[in-house]
DNA sequence: TCTGGGGTCCTAGGACCC
DNA sequence: TCTGGGGTCCTAGGACCC
């Protein structure tokens, strides 16, 4: 048996953990360099505000229904969502933390599993004070229906089980578009064959699911009917891609301000890389101008450089990210965004050298790294940086007009009670 | 004025090997 | 008329997830 335990609305919850006031009031959450809305209350969704939707377009709204609005927190978030998954902890030994507000857990031997749901979802709300939804079920794919159903529908306050009894029943009330591992393209095309809900999709034929949505298609079919095909994912596992990526607060044209901005990019990705013990082969480099700015003269272009042998070492890796903007930055364009993606990562265990390369060079590299992010951990974030990340104002960071307080991990910014 | 960021998996096709 | 058979690795693009 699985359980999927998620956040409901979970950036907007977590502000109104150390906002009160913010309880059964409008709350929006913005994307970085506050443009979309990521995260809505369901007093907003109710007022027909879509997931993603640029502010700018609902200024009125926003006015008129006095809506609160925060720029991203994701320290607090992370924090947070800490919190949550520790907490889960205590109903299962197998839990899989699936993302910042989702967690699988695997259930055996509870005799009263909508009991055990509602068990969990007052243990949460109570210790840490996020609502979350539960759904119960055979597989995976179940469980999230089952989540689905739970969070849409007062009536089940919350928590679902499916099992044999109910399965067809529930199924039939969600639209195959919200059937886990169902997109948009997937949605469109089983629609025009005519499959619109999740028990349509469940009686497809495996073959043909197979052929038409390739293997995860034959695995969502099955786990539909219960038979478990996706295994629960406990252990930790390093991430094969790590990016680090961002829109700009102004418009730049400057190549020497762009460099600062990618080496910040590289910086944070590095950090990320060696936290996770890695090394990396590849520095991927993008940047392009304002598409939504049509008046604009538009270019985007991206390019790799791969080093001679893997690194996690922040001065190298900004090297070879400023070699690849050198060469694909073009003068006279106003750019929007840039990011930094490290690839063809591996295990720093087993780091394959380079006949050409001393070994030396590649120690030195092992022991100035850790120190500095022992230091940045310990007095906080960009103590000690590079000179290349810029020194002055740095123009092209984010706007972030409306962030909530540090609540948990400042000391300046703790709640003041009285 | 203004439109986010960070990931994974699967498949097809090309290059290459013997 | 008629040109083999069996593999691996890599990449790009498309789908999906939160």
């Amino acid at each position: 048996m699985f359980a999927l335990v998620d956040c409901n609305n979970f950036f907007v919850s977590c502000e109104r953990v150390f906002n009160p006031a913010l309880w059964n009031k409008p709350v929006i959450v913005l994307s970085n360099n506050d443009g979309c809305a990521i995260a809505r209350s369901s007093e907003v969704k109710k007022l027909g505000i879509g997931m993603g939707q640029p502010i700018f377009q609902i200024k009125d709204l926003v006015q008129k229904h006095n809506i609160q609005v925060y720029s991203a927190n994701f320290t607090l978030y992370a924090d947070l969502s800490h919190r949550v998954m520790e907490t889960l902890r205590q109903f299962s030994p197998n839990i899989e933390v699936y993302s910042i507000d989702e967690a699988f857990l695997a259930l055996s031997g509870i005799s009263d599993l909508e009991e055990y749901g509602k068990r969990i979802r007052n243990t949460i709300w109570q210790w840490v004070g996020i609502p979350v939804s539960v759904g119960i079920a055979q597989t995976k794919t179940l469980a999230k229906a089952a989540n689905e159903v739970a969070k849409k529908h007062p009536q089940y306050q919350g928590s679902l089980v499916i099992d044999a009894n109910n399965r067809q029943q529930i199924l039939s009330k969600i639209d195959v578009g919200d059937v886990w591992g169902v997109g948009r393209q997937y949605t469109k095309f089983l629609n025009r064959q005519g499959i619109y809900t999740a028990f349509d999709l469940a009686n497809c034929d495996l073959a043909w699911a197979r052929k038409n949505l390739s293997v995860s298609g034959e695995r969502m079919v099955r786990e539909l009917n219960g038979q478990s095909c996706i295994s629960l994912n406990e252990i930790f596992l390093p991430q094969k891609e790590i990016a680090c990526t961002r829109s700009f607060g102004h418009l730049m044209t400057d190549l020497s301000a762009l460099k600062q901005a990618v080496a910040t990019f590289t910086h944070r990705a590095a950090e990320k890389l060696r936290q996770q013990e890695s090394v990396a082969w590849q520095v991927a480099v993008f940047i392009h101008t304002n598409r939504h700015r049509q008046q604009d003269w538009q270019y985007a272009n991206y390019g790799i450089s791969v080093l001679p042998i893997p690194s996690s070492y922040t001065p190298l890796l900004i090297k070879h990210a400023h070699a690849v903007l050198q060469r694909i930055y073009k003068s006279g364009y106003w750019y929007k965004k840039a990011g930094v993606i490290l690839r063809g990562i591996n295990s720093n265990q087993t780091v394959q050298l380079n006949l050409l390369t001393k070994p030396e060079t590649y120690q030195d590299h092992k022991q100035i790294m850790p120190t500095m992010d022992g230091v940045n951990q310990k007095l906080g974030q960009d103590t000690l940086w590079l000179a290349s990340m810029g020194v002055g104002e740095r123009n092209w960071k984010m706007r972030q007009n409306h962030r909530s307080n540090n609540f948990t991990s400042k000391w300046e910014e703790l709640v003041v009670v009285k």
